[in-house]
DNA sequence: TTGCTCCTCACGTCACGTGAGGTGGC
DNA sequence: TTGCTCCTCACGTCACGTGAGGTGGC
């Protein structure tokens, strides 16, 4: 090859779309250093390292350091090329799962804002809900301390997630064994609870009693009278534990007045002979 | 809450899982202040804090700058975080578009070192390949400079790449139109092409003659013919094009001698009345 | 005196990007 | 003289990690 194929700075930058910056700087490292400098000092590559720097660039995106490519390429051989791409896919798969995580927390937090911007105080109805992951905190003792409310029970629970590997990157509620304990003690949740995913408690698919609480953790005023009302009203029965899930909250909201809750609770139609169903 | 409740940095990096040296960094640029400073200087956290910096770490973990994240801290409304949630998966689904490519370069890549391992020099022998995508480039003109070498032709086939945008992230081969073509010149390949996966042309799955040579690029001594000969013998006959692959090159061997390719053609059996199979 | 927790300050990291200020040939 | 391409050198980036050297109370 003579020597007016050579290539000026630019132009490999233009063949290879790699910056001139780049380029300089993977010279100044001694990774793909200019073929030749001319008399101006100006560098000047070959065509023939398009290719190497094209293999370079082919383990840059693989996310291989740059000190590592340097090494590979001095000592490079078919073994050592595969353990080191083994290497980079269990990188790969670690950034995959980081992924997933982060997109069913996106999932999550944007259902909870969407649904409390579509509630207002006091609203009340039956809902068909999906199947839910959760993961459940330990028992709530608010005998330990003199002045044990929602809110520092709460503390206590994220202080002790961390060493339970609990992950409270999900949204975070509280949980009553069952309408009649939240109905004495709306505001003592027995556990809270994480809505990972990866849980393994389900709250199953199916017709839930929701209402929704706008102001302070914990202060849900007469709406937990008013649930029970409702489901009088319409027949239905109460099954399991309450759910109740911050969907606005110090997250989004700065005014702790306007941050929306919701209570979810499992119902099903009451067993009487008015209704003609009998055999449900 | 009473002072005694005041977390030591210590204990607040406990309880958080999120390292002192990174606290001491969110103090300083504002983003989580400590509660109090002692009259040693200490920091000290409150419990709820704790609340704050794991609402932190979330958007830290969806991949928000810091600079972000205080901004959304001060001005922060349902609004706000719906968009900043729909940024963030933009950035997501550009990450995970790059982590499949990732995939599938360490795939071809390591399929193509492992048959490279496995070969031998002269080796012949009929193989079912799978469906392969790839992408063509343009036709290759043996005339338009003095001296045309097979490596000649795919360096400028290189350069033309990038403004084709053929991604040249994947293994790059010779394409010659039919067999006649490469055994009266196996060094010239008609076009080159990529394995790129998303590649609008396709390879169908089938039965192939496969030969694995060792040496330099283009170099195949006397494997065309021997290649014609198994086929007679066999009663095989090539149809389509043939594919020249590089399974180890510059990348992976240090020493040229040492290279391996293959050349690979799909072939169905001759219709002859000796092989009794007339209606196939 | 020793050990412990905390402090500040400075520097390193990684792969460049961005000027500032200068050169050499048309 | 102007315009173009190239050069080197220094500094910035981003989110910390890692010492060095010092303090204060038991």
């Amino acid at each position: 090859m003579d020597e007016s194929a050579l290539l000026s700075i630019k132009k490999f930058s233009e063949f290879t779309g790699v910056s001139q910056s780049t380029l300089r700087y993977y010279d100044e490292i001694g990774l793909l250093p200019a073929a030749s400098r001319g008399e101006n000092n100006y560098r000047y590559y070959t065509p023939f390292q398009i290719i190497k720097l094209n293999y370079i660039n082919v383990l840059v995106d693989l996310g291989v350091p740059l000190s590592k490519i340097k090494d590979m390429n001095i000592d490079r051989s078919p073994e050592a090329m595969i353990d080191l791409l083994s290497q980079q896919e269990v990188k790969l798969d670690r950034q995959l799962y980081e992924l997933r995580t982060a997109y069913s927390i996106i999932h999550t937090y944007r259902m909870n804002i969407q649904k409390g911007l579509m509630a207002h105080n006091g609203l009340i109805r039956v809902e068909e809900l999906d199947e839910t992951h959760y993961v459940l905190g330990h028992l709530n003792d608010y005998d330990f301390i003199n002045h044990p409310t929602f809110y520092e029970e709460f503390i206590r629970f994220c202080m002790a997630a961390h060493k339970r590997r609990i992950n409270l990157r999900y949204p975070v509620g509280g949980y009553h064994d069952d309408m009649s304990i939240f109905l004495t003690k709306p505001n003592r949740p027995d556990r809270y609870f994480s809505l990972d995913p990866l849980g393994n408690n389900i709250r199953p698919a199916g017709k839930y009693l929701v209402g929704y609480h706008q102001g302070y953790y914990g202060e849900f005023g007469d709406l937990p009278q008013k649930m029970a009302e409702y489901a009088g009203e319409n027949n239905l029965v109460f099954r399991g534990p309450v759910f109740v899930v911050f969907l606005l909250d110090e997250i989004t909201i700065v005014e702790p007045e306007q941050y929306m809750s919701s209570i979810s609770v499992a119902v099903t139609p009451k067993k009487q002979s008015r209704t003609r169903k009998i055999n449900n």
